[in-house]
RNA sequence: GGGGAGGUUCCCGAGUGGCCAAAGGGGGCAGACUGUAAAUCUGUUGGCAACGCCUUCGAAGGUUCGAAUCCUUCUCUCCCCA
């Protein structure tokens, strides 16, 4: 078994390191404490979360520590850090609540025994300003913080003070967990460069102690479009925001030329499984991109969403299977379909569309279709004459579905 | 503290009294093509009880038959000076 380097380099995780001969020697010891940190600015962790998480579960299965930080105190002030505006101040409500989900959301992708999750409002809430300065303020030189490309940008479009202070906190975070837990490696995005070196020099300077970083790629798709990204927003990992069959559905749509380096980063199949897969072409390719889905899913959801979504899917897109219960529906009762709802209102209760212009746009354009038959008229009153199987399957273009279920 | 420039629909960005629900681009959605991919082409893109009505152009007032456009105050951002 290799020291974990390896296998972060072959699945495509690594893009900087300071100092890959120390970082190697310190794997090679084995056991080596490192931490990423994760802000709750949001109420769920999304797919860009998911290198890191991948990142850390690779390096324990190498045998190393993680330390999930949870950023309850950063997310106070905001990274500047690849943004081009200031990001909205949340309320410390709103944060702690964001940290515990998030806290849920990180255990399902490392095991999180012996304390390897902290939150640095632990520390960062009760610092002294004077005291901060003294201590860890002196070590910093804003010359040298300005000539980061990450401040560079923003101060052609504004930065706050608040801000430009980020770097300092997160350096200190590093230098605490590093005399709390001997943590000696953080990773992070490659956007985290700056906050790395910072954290780096900071140690070096008050503990004498040589500290590693290392970042990861900052990921794209081979189209251009946002990682991560759909039409009604993020991926995210928490199920009320986006069901396990769209989040299924978000992987099994990628494009091809992404297949292999997707498969490489969010799944745990073996390397040379992953080529293989990447390597098909043409109409197979359609196979491996529904292991990817199929894969993540299952990690995120569990086996049970990941069958029922990779089933549902199958059932509506292919001869293969029909059991559509992975897709997302909403239910009405039987006396409110006998009496006849007009199909822009049924399509507008649905998540398909999000007002009745947007549905009255679907059926004029020939997009709506309930049950396969295709719905043209903005007048069309949809009864019980089309439930099939106590449920209308409702569709939207040519690959978005919904269930609605009639009871009683 | 002084001076200047600005805040427009999901985003960027036109519009400086009626022809403005507001150009153009991006994004989104739909159709064609196809492999539930990409690229391309076409249409569409505030809401609704829809040939009409309502809400939107930083906020609140005001002028006017009529304002995103004019005036007042407030607020936020950027730039220059201190």
């Amino acid at each position: 078994m290799g020291n974990g380097i390896e296998v972060l380099q072959e699945r495509g995780f690594f893009k900087q390191c300071t100092d890959v001969d120390l970082l190697n020697r310190l794997l090679d010891e084995g056991g080596v404490r490192f931490y990423c940190g994760f802000d709750p600015t949001g109420p769920s962790l999304h797919a860009g979360h998911l290198i890191p998480l991948f990142a850390m579960a690779h390096l324990q299965k190498a045998g190393h520590k993680p330390i999930a930080l949870i950023g309850g105190g950063t997310a106070r002030i905001g990274d500047p850090s690849g943004k081009t505006e200031m990001r909205k101040m949340l309320t410390i409500k709103n944060i702690q609540e964001n940290a515990e989900k998030m806290a849920e959301q990180i255990a399902r992708f490392i095991d999180t025994d012996e304390g390897t999750m902290v939150d640095n409002a632990e520390w960062l809430a009760p610092l002294n300003y004077i005291q901060f300065l003294r201590d860890i303020g002196k070590h910093f030189s804003v010359n040298r913080m300005l000539s980061f490309e990450t401040y560079k940008k923003r101060l052609e479009t504004g930065l706050s003070f608040i801000e430009f202070n980020y770097q300092l906190l997160q350096s200190y975070d590093f230098l605490e967990l590093n005399r709390r837990y001997g943590c000696t490696l953080q990773i992070g995005g490659d956007d985290q460069w700056g906050n790395i070196v910072a954290g780096m020099d900071l140690i070096r300077r008050v503990e004498s102690r040589e500290v590693v970083g290392l970042t990861f790629p900052l990921v794209t798709r081979a189209d251009g479009k946002k990682m991560g990204k759909t039409e009604k927003g993020a991926v995210f990992l928490d199920p009320s925001m986006c069901s396990p069959y769209d989040f299924f559905q978000y992987w099994r749509n990628v494009p091809d030329n992404d297949v292999e380096k997707f498969l490489l980063l969010y799944t745990f199949l073996p390397a040379r499984e992953c080529w293989r897969l990447g390597n098909m072409r043409g109409q197979a390719i359609n196979e491996a991109k529904e292991v990817l889905a199929y894969e993540l899913t299952k990690i995120v959801h569990g086996t049970e969403e990941a069958d029922r979504s990779r089933e549902a899917a199958r059932a509506a897109f292919s001869s293969r299977g029909d059991d559509l219960s992975g897709i997302p529906s909403i239910e009405m009762t039987s006396s409110e379909i006998a009496a006849g709802i007009n199909v822009m209102d049924l399509f507008a209760r649905t998540s398909l569309c999000s007002s009745k212009g947007e549905a009255r746009r679907l059926v004029t354009q020939g997009g709506a279709r309930i049950n396969d038959r295709k719905i043209g008229e903005i007048e069309a009153m949809i009864d019980s004459s089309f439930v099939e199987n106590g449920e209308l399957l409702l569709r939207a273009g040519k690959k978005r579905y919904f269930r609605v279920i009639i009871t009683g």
